[in-house]
DNA sequence: CCAGTAATGTTATAAACATAACACGGCATG
DNA sequence: CATGCCGTGTTATGTTTATAACATTACTGG
C-alpha cells in the first residue's frame, strides 16, 4: 500500500504547485507506467480529475454539466456582456472605481483591457479573482464574512474602508429596477456596501440587462435617479434629472 | 470579419460561464466545424488556451513550464506538506481559526477534511480560494489592498475586524526563525495582522519547514516563545515556557 | 461582374489517448 | 511451499485528437 500512497501524495503535491500535470509527465515523474497513474487517478476521484490526458485537481463541478444554450439565454449572458461593453466607455484609465458583485459586472471586469491602469474596489470573490490576473490593476477587496450565494464578502469593515477611499466611478448591479419602487437586489447584506459606495462616488452607473426593468426584489438600495445613467444591452439612458 | 468576431465573443462568453468547453461542444454550439474553432482558438492565444481538445481561458502561465522536480525540492514543498500534516492535529472541528498567508499553510488548507466544520479567518487570496470550495467552512476574509508578492490583502480594517473576533487557534507562517532574533517574514504589511491574530488567539502555532530555522528575514513579528508550539516536517516542538 | 483573397469546410493521415485483456512478480495466508 | 490475490506492466485494439493539404464558399475592391 505504501508505494501507492506515496504516489498519490506526490501527485497531489505536484498538482498543488502546478494546476495541471500531463499523464505522461506524471508517469515519468514517479517512475511508473502511464497505466498505473491512470489507475491511481481513477481510484481517487475525490482528489483528481482529468481533462483528456491532463490530470487536474478534483472539484470542478462545472465540467460535468453540459453547456446548455437555453441556460445561457436564461441567464441573459449576452445581454449582460453587451451592457458591460457599453459600461466600459465610462471606465476612465487611472481612476479609482467601485465594482459591485453579480454576474453582470464580471463581464465588465473581463472586458477591461490588459494595459489599463486602474484602482478597483470590490467585494465579490469572482470579481477579485479576475482582477488579480490583470497586471495593471491595483485591487482593494472589502473583506468580511463570505456569502456563497453572491460570492461576496460582507461586514462592517467593508463600509468603513470605503469611507476612507476617494472613488471616481461606481458600477452597480441590481436584480430589480422599478420606476416607482426603485432599485433592488436579492441579498440584504449587499445593501450597506452598495449605499456607501454610491455615496462615496463622483459618478454612479447602474449596469443590468433589460429583463431587470420593472422587477422588484427584496432588498431596496437606491432610487432610479440616484444614478447618473442606467446602462443596459440597448445602451445607456442618461438620468440624474435630480441634480 | 463580423461572423468570426461573434464566434470568439460567444466562446469567451461560454468560457465565462463554464471554465472549460470541449472543442466538439464549442463547434456544435456555434454551428461551425471543429477546424474553424481550432483556428479561432489558435488565432487568439491571449484569450484562449487549450488542454487537449478542451478549450480553457487564457492566462495559465503554469501550463507551459515543465514540472521541475528540483524546483519543487527547492521550495521544500514536501517538508511544508509534512509540517501541515502535523499541524492538522491542532485544528479542532467547530472552532474559529486564523490561517496566515504563505505557501506552507495552503497545504494545511488542502488537508482540511471536507466534512470538518470550521470558521476560518484569513487574509491571503490563495487560502481563501481553497476554502471557498469547501462546503463546511465559514470564511472570513480580511480585506485591504492586494499585495501580489504574498497574494495577500493588507489594510487597517483587517486588524480592526480581527479585534472583534474570538479566535481559538492561530496558525502562523514565517520565513525566518531564530532563537535570539525571533520570528520574521518578508513583507512588512503582514506584521500588524500577524500580531493582532496572535494577540486574539487562545493558541498560537508556528508552521514552517526546517530550512527556515536559523534564518532572519526583514520583518520581525514575534518571539519564539510567543508560540505554543513550532511545527515542522519533523514534528511539533512544544514551547511556551513563558506561561 | 470578376479576379483575388480570406474564411470555412472536408478529407486523409499520423499521433495521442482510452480501455480492456492478459501476463508477471511479490507476498500474504493457509 | 503452494495458492491466490494485489499491484503493476504490457500489449492490442478502437477511438479521439492534431495537422496539413486541398476544396469550396464568401467577401472585397475595382
Amino acid at each position: 500500500m505504501t508505494a501507492k500512497d506515496r504516489r498519490i501524495m506526490a501527485l497531489s503535491l505536484a498538482l498543488a504547485e502546478r494546476r495541471v500535470i500531463h499523464l505522461k509527465e506524471a508517469a515519468a515523474l514517479m517512475l511508473v507506467s502511464e497505466m498505473t497513474v491512470r489507475r491511481d487517478v481513477a481510484e481517487n476521484p475525490d482528489l483528481f480529475g482529468t481533462l483528456g490526458a491532463h490530470i487536474i485537481p478534483a472539484g470542478r463541478p462545472d465540467l460535468e454539466a453540459p453547456y446548455a444554450i437555453d441556460r445561457a439565454a436564461e441567464s441573459h449572458s449576452v445581454a449582460k456582456r453587451q451592457a458591460s461593453i457599453y459600461a466600459l466607455r465610462y471606465l476612465q484609465p487611472d481612476e479609482t472605481v467601485f465594482i459591485d458583485c453579480g454576474s453582470t459586472l464580471t463581464h465588465l471586469v473581463d472586458l477591461i483591457p490588459a494595459d489599463t491602469r486602474l484602482t478597483v474596489v470590490c467585494y465579490a470573490f469572482n470579481t477579485a479573482d479576475r482582477l488579480i490576473a490583470k497586471p495593471n490593476i491595483t485591487l482593494i477587496l472589502l473583506g468580511g464574512v463570505y456569502h456563497p450565494t453572491s460570492a461576496s464578502f460582507a461586514g462592517a469593515s467593508g463600509a468603513d474602508t470605503l469611507s476612507a477611499l476617494g472613488i471616481n466611478a461606481a458600477f452597480l448591479s441590481a436584480s430589480g429596477v422599478d420606476q416607482q419602487r426603485g432599485v433592488s437586489c436579492e441579498q440584504f447584506h449587499e445593501v450597506p456596501i452598495k449605499r456607501k459606495a454610491m455615496q462615496m462616488a463622483q459618478r454612479r452607473y447602474l449596469v443590468c440587462d433589460q429583463s431587470k426593468i420593472g422587477r422588484v426584489r427584496p432588498a431596496h438600495f437606491a432610487d432610479i435617479d440616484d444614478f447618473d445613467a442606467i446602462i443596459t444591452e440597448t445602451g445607456e439612458m442618461p438620468l440624474n434629472t435630480k441634480a
